[in-house]
DNA sequence: GAGTGGTCTAGACCACAAG
DNA sequence: TTGTGGTCTAGACCACTCA
């Protein structure tokens, strides 16, 4: 294969002809033999680009009509936030915008509760890592981020002036797959009215989160703690 | 075909395999020709079985390598409190431990908002609920929502006490394909402290949600409000 | 009935992991 | 080098929508 698959490229084709609006919303689209001789591919090439598409939203199919792009969803365009993703904050927002100041960085064994989380033995060290991202020098988030010495040894306090997933990805080489979350809300603490300018008393919205390789090991363990009025956290869910 | 796919057939068998724990955590399954030839299905067949449950989670694939089972994830099995679903509440617990009080059942014209999330025009009537539902006769959420008439002009409230999906699915039906929803952090507002056992002050989470049928056309948006303790928001993230 | 998307096949070649 | 999963084909049949 060239670099991406063929179901990607047409999927990418797609998407561009849906955002400049040659499809138009609640509009069909060409049927699925017309695509196929047009991008001079089989059906069921097409058939995956379209299913990836359905998935992201932007298309949805009707068995025995055809396919149309998908109407806007109020909710989706008012705050296009960017929350589904694991990929971190800084992937989220332009170059510059997220910055973070390192309030605690450890090394230390794990707690129980962290050892069962990261899948460790009691004497296998972990990092601990409280930040403040913040977004154009205002606080946004206050993170508290666990990981397993074990899984990227060089990790320092010039990684985390940055983005931890972008050391992952370009320096450790690890490939990330997956996370399961579980969100909250719940009073704020001492560190959340000390670095997030919350009242005591405040609601915050905490995203706690398992993130895992693509073999399953767990690396990371983490809270997100947002003061209420200033995120939400958004998915979309489809089929 | 006979009712269900074969690679749904064969996605529920492989799922029984794993949860009976035939296949265990982070072992390798039979590949893929194995499997098609046990199955007497191509090979195809087999993938779109397998890409279904990696996308449940409950598999991961190595390309040169093998399929395995997922190991388990900490906060998955800690809590496995369902909240991915548009299914609503009734689905998610057994028979009869989800009971509705109707606190108010009316119809009158959309506001500007509400036009624009329901993509309505403002003479055309829409219905306004508020539903206190209790999980075991104790206060658990309070849902407001808001539904076209035009789409389910026959809703009562004989409907409302038990599960509105049920009624658009078996009575109307309506298919329904997909949500988009946004979570947030909270005050408790005067319902609240009235309906939730909530004291004022206290934090709620919100989930704000537009859903839609499969052609597109938004039929529901609704706030379902909770104690900040009664209940968390899980997402399951994969790829 | 005509035309659409959904499923399925039998085979092929490629990318990749591991010995 | 071997064996795995990922992609892709060319064609077939079916289920469904709509006129």
């Amino acid at each position: 294969m060239q670099q991406s698959p063929k179901y990607e490229l047409i999927a990418n084709e797609l998407r561009k002809r849906i955002t400049t609006g040659k499809y138009q919303p609640n509009e069909l689209i060409p049927d699925q033999v017309a695509l196929a001789e047009e991008f001079g591919v089989s059906r069921m090439t097409i058939k995956k680009a379209i299913d990836g598409l359905a998935m992201e939203g932007l298309l949805y199919t009707r068995r025995g009509d055809g396919t149309y792009v998908m109407g806007d969803i109020s909710l989706k365009i008012e705050q296009n936030s960017p929350a589904e993703e694991h990929l971190g904050l800084t992937a989220s927002f332009e170059e510059g915008r997220v910055t973070s100041k390192i309030i605690q960085f450890d090394i230390r064994f794990p707690s129980e509760s962290l050892q069962k989380h990261l899948k460790l033995e009691k004497n296998e060290p972990i990092f601990e890592i409280l930040r403040l991202r913040l977004l154009d020098g205002r606080p946004y988030v206050l993170e508290h981020t666990y990981m397993p010495q074990k899984l990227m040894p060089g990790l320092d306090e010039a990684v985390l002036m940055n983005s931890i997933y972008a050391y992952l990805k370009n320096t450790v080489n690890l490939k990330l797959s997956g996370a399961y979350r579980r969100i909250h809300a719940l009073f704020a603490d001492e560190l959340d009215v000390k670095y997030l300018e919350c009242k005591e008393g405040d609601p915050v919205l905490e995203v706690e989160q398992v993130s895992w390789l693509d073999d399953g090991t767990p690396f990371e363990y983490s809270f997100s703690r947002n003061k209420y009025d200033a995120r939400s956290y958004n998915v979309l869910d489809i089929g």
